[in-house]
DNA sequence: AACCCAGTCAACCGCAGTAGG
DNA sequence: GCCTACTGCGGTTGACTGGGT
């Protein structure tokens, strides 16, 4: 219990004694819910009107479901698809459910949030891979795998969000005539502005289907609309991320994936498939697209396309990464993206095969991590990436602190 | 038994909207 | 119209707890 020396006046803090309770429900019951303040100034209580409501509100009102009532899974459907539709319009999320506050549904929706990004930082590693495993549990204190194999968001509160970079909504970038190269090719920005109107609920948010066909989202009107977006959010780099060499899109959220290309002086360009940006066929490049439909030998394995496509990202990533864990595989995006264009990288599925023979045929190392897999490449596999690109350490916009 | 960590919950803080003087 | 107090809301924090090591 705290105390707070007001004036001449001693206002309590902290948790609440039952005598206090008991004093605020007689309030209540005598005045109604209101004046919170006169509580105070009655000297019924030394708290402030504020601390009053509240309490009263998240725990002295009568019909509140009581605490440690877990959400059951109704409620939480009807959470997840409020907060979609409304925000973080607790209050009004919670007037929906009897019995549940909005300080509850709050707490709830944190809690999944936190469990998500724990989801999503967990390494899908095949097993067998101990000490790999171990030494990659968070990915976020990973730094080698984050130069090479995550990306990361940040709200604009400070919570960070490490995904994949495999995992990558291509959306995520942007086109930036700045590095045309040529009519019909382009290179990867270094420096692409993210969209600040998609924090991390956005993305997770987002349906798979609507990402690929580029149907739903980021078209300059839905800039202006969000208000917040490509202004000083941007600016202030409320989303952070590192860039997945193979996938950019263009301004107006066609999603294009750009296989990286070849060309005459060595660097690594990016190809503009038209077609692929939107259309009924884009659908077919889920896979394509970093979404793990993969190959891992023989077998394909991930979400099926209808599946697919009734799914926000977030269900998806979750849904593969059980799936994935389940047959002891690892998600390719989980490894190096921008090595995907190489053929040295073909054989990594080989790898993370449950097949011994499949396994013997790629396998040239010891460990499965991804840093290993790394370090075992050719060094020429390195020299085709485009030479201006900067170190893996710059590519980030800003760095979590 | 001690420690760590994640989950949960309660409460605080700051801000915005609103009503009343 | 302006100021102030009140109220409500959303974000954040810190205490507590239980499970795992």
């Amino acid at each position: 219990m705290k105390t707070v020396q007001n004036g001449d006046e001693v206002l309590r803090k902290g948790p609440w004694m039952p005598e206090e309770d008991e004093i605020l429900v007689e309030y209540v019951r005598q005045c109604g819910a209101r004046d919170w303040s006169s509580i105070r100034s009655k000297g019924l209580l030394p708290r402030t009107g504020k601390s009053c409501r509240l309490r009263w509100v998240n725990k002295l009102k009568p019909d509140l479901k009581r605490s440690g009532c877990k959400f059951s899974p109704e409620e939480e459907k009807l959470v997840v698809e409020m907060q979609a539709k409304l925000g973080n319009k607790w209050a009004k999320i919670a007037s929906c459910l009897p019995g549940r506050t909005d300080n509850d549904v709050k707490n709830f929706w944190s809690t999944r949030q936190k469990r998500i990004l724990r989801a999503l930082q967990r390494p899908k590693m095949p097993s067998g891979s101990t000490d790999a495993a171990a030494d990659t549990s968070d990915l976020s204190k990973d730094p080698s795998l984050n130069d090479f194999g995550a990306f990361q968001v940040q709200s604009p509160s400070g919570t960070g969000l490490l995904v994949p970079s495999g995992f990558v909504p291509p959306f995520l970038f942007e086109e930036d005539s700045a590095f045309r190269e040529a009519p019909g090719h382009m290179r990867l920005r270094h420096s692409v502005q993210p969209f600040s109107s998609l924090d991390v609920d956005d993305v997770l948010s987002l349906k798979l289907q609507d990402m690929v066909a580029g149907d739903a989202h980021f078209t300059d009107s839905d800039f202006t609309q969000t208000g917040r977006a490509l202004t000083d959010d941007v600016r202030h780099s409320s989303v952070m991320y590192q860039h997945s060499p193979h996938m950019v899109t263009t301004r107006n959220a066609r999603s294009v994936k750009r296989r990286p290309r070849s060309r005459r002086d060595g660097r690594t360009c990016f190809e503009h498939h038209p077609g692929t940006d939107g259309g009924p066929e884009s659908v077919q490049m889920l896979p394509d697209i970093g979404i793990p439909l993969i190959q891992n030998g023989n077998r394909e394995f991930g979400v099926p396309l209808s599946e697919q496509q009734n799914n926000n990202y977030l269900d998806f990533l979750l849904h593969s990464e059980t799936s994935c864990m389940q047959s002891n595989q690892i998600l390719s995006p989980e490894l190096p993206s921008f090595l995907t264009s190489s053929h040295q990288w073909e054989k990594l599925p080989m790898l993370y095969s449950d097949d011994p023979s499949i396994q013997e045929s790629g396998k040239d190392s010891d460990s499965c991590s991804p840093d290993s897999v790394i370090s075992g490449f050719a060094a020429d596999v390195f020299d085709s990436l485009e030479p201006l690109c900067p170190a893996p350490s710059e590519w980030w916009v800003a760095r979590l602190t």
